[in-house]
DNA sequence: GCACCCATGTCAGCCACTGTCATCACTCTC
DNA sequence: GAGAGTGATGACAGTGGCTGACATGGGTGC
C-alpha cells in the first residue's frame, strides 16, 4: 500500500514490493495471484451476502432481500472507512485495477445470483435482481466515499435503493429533486 | 480470431498473430493497446446509445430512455450474430477476457450515465439507471447468445426491461412464473 | 530420531509490452 | 520534378510480470 500510494501502481515492481516484505519475487507470486490482487485480498463480503441471502424470509421481494444484505455486510466497510477510502484513491489512478475491481464485483453479482437461484427465483429474475442489487451498492459506495458529510453507507444504500423504484417514472430534473445538490462519483468506472 | 480459437488466447502468443497477420509484433502493438483488444475493436454501440439517448423525448422515464436506446442498438449485434456469438465462445473461455468485456461494460455504463445527466436527471438517478440498464442488457444478450430459440434481442431487451419492473414486488417461486422453463447463462461473468 | 509436509529460496526462462532509431512510401509544395 | 514533411512499418534491445522445477530448512506427528 505504501509503495503504490508513493510511486504509483505502475511504477512499483513486484521486486520492490517483495524486498520490502522480505521475501523473494517467487514468494510474493504464492500468495497473490498478481500484483493487482494486493489491493483485492479477503473478500468476507461474498460469504456475508451469500448467508444473508440464504436466511432472508421466504415473503421478501428480490430486491428487498439483497437490501438486507447489503445492509448486513455495510459494517466490513465503516469498520475500516479510512482504508477503505486510501485504498480506493489507489484504485481510482489505475485502469488496469479499475478493471479488476469490476471483475471482484462480477464475482458477488455472481454470488447473489446463485443464492437467488436457490431460493427458487427463475435464472432470469434471479440474475436481474442480482445485477441490480451490486449496481446500487455501486452507487451508494461511490457517494458514500465520497460524501464530505460523512453520512453512513447504510444511508446511502437505502436511499439509492429506494430510487431504482423510482426509475420506471417520468423523468424528474435535477432542478426538481431533493437530492440534486449530492454530489457523486463524477467519472463512474 | 482463428488462432484464438485453435489454440486458445493464453496459448497464442503475440507474435504468433503478427506473423499471421504479416506484420511485427511491433506493428500489432501499434494497432492494439494489448492483447486482448483485439477482440473489443469498433464499439460504434457507444456512438448508437448516446445518440438515441441525446435524442429521446423529453417525458419519457429514464429506463424507458435506455430501454429505446438499447432497442436502438441492438441492430449492431443482429446483423453479425455468428460472429458475435463465436467471439463470445472465446471471451466465455478466459477470465482475463471476461474482466476486459466488463470494462467495455463499465465504458457503456459511462456513456449512459453522461448522456442521461445532460437530459437534466440528477447524478444519482442517472448512474443508477444507467448501471440497472446495462444491467438488463446483460442479461439480455446472454439469453440471446445462448438462446436455442433464436429469438431476437429486441424481444429478450423487451421482456429483461419488463422485469426489472416486478422486482420489488414479493418473491414469486419458479414454479407460478412463466418463463420458469428459460435457460440462462449459467455463470454470470 | 525419522519421515513427512509445507513454506520459502534459487534459478532459468517465456513472453507481453515499450522506447528508440532507421527506413520507406506517399503527398504537398515551390 | 526535387526536396521536405508525414505517417506507417521494421529492427532491436530492454524491462518486468509471471511460471516451472528443484533444493532446502524448519516444524509436526509417530
Amino acid at each position: 500500500m505504501e509503495l503504490y500510494n508513493d510511486k504509483g501502481f505502475d511504477a512499483t515492481t513486484v521486486a520492490e514490493i517483495a524486498a520490502r516484505a522480505e521475501v523473494t519475487e517467487r514468494t510474493f507470486y504464492r500468495h497473490f495471484a498478481d500484483k493487482r490482487e494486493v489491493l483485492f485480498q479477503p473478500n468476507a463480503l461474498v460469504d456475508v451476502l451469500a448467508h444473508a441471502t440464504e436466511t432472508a424470509a421466504d415473503s421478501l421481494a428480490p430486491l428487498e432481500v439483497i437490501a438486507r444484505a447489503l445492509t448486513e455486510a455495510a459494517p466490513v466497510f465503516e469498520e475500516r472507512a479510512e482504508l477503505v477510502r486510501q485504498r480506493q484513491a489507489v484504485i481510482a489512478a489505475n485502469p488496469e485495477l479499475q478493471e479488476r475491481e469490476l471483475a471482484k464485483h462480477a464475482s458477488l453479482v455472481s454470488t447473489l445470483d446463485r443464492a437467488l437461484r436457490e431460493r427458487g427465483l427463475d435464472p432470469t429474475t434471479a440474475t436481474l435482481a442480482a445485477e441490480i442489487g451490486i449496481a446500487a451498492f455501486k452507487v451508494a459506495f461511490g457517494r458514500w466515499v465520497g460524501d464530505p458529510d460523512r453520512r453512513t453507507l447504510v444511508q446511502h444504500l437505502r436511499e439509492t435503493l429506494d430510487a431504482t423504484g423510482h426509475l420506471t417514472a417520468p423523468a424528474e430534473h435535477s432542478a426538481t429533486t431533493d437530492d440534486a445538490s449530492f454530489q457523486g462519483r463524477e467519472d463512474a468506472p
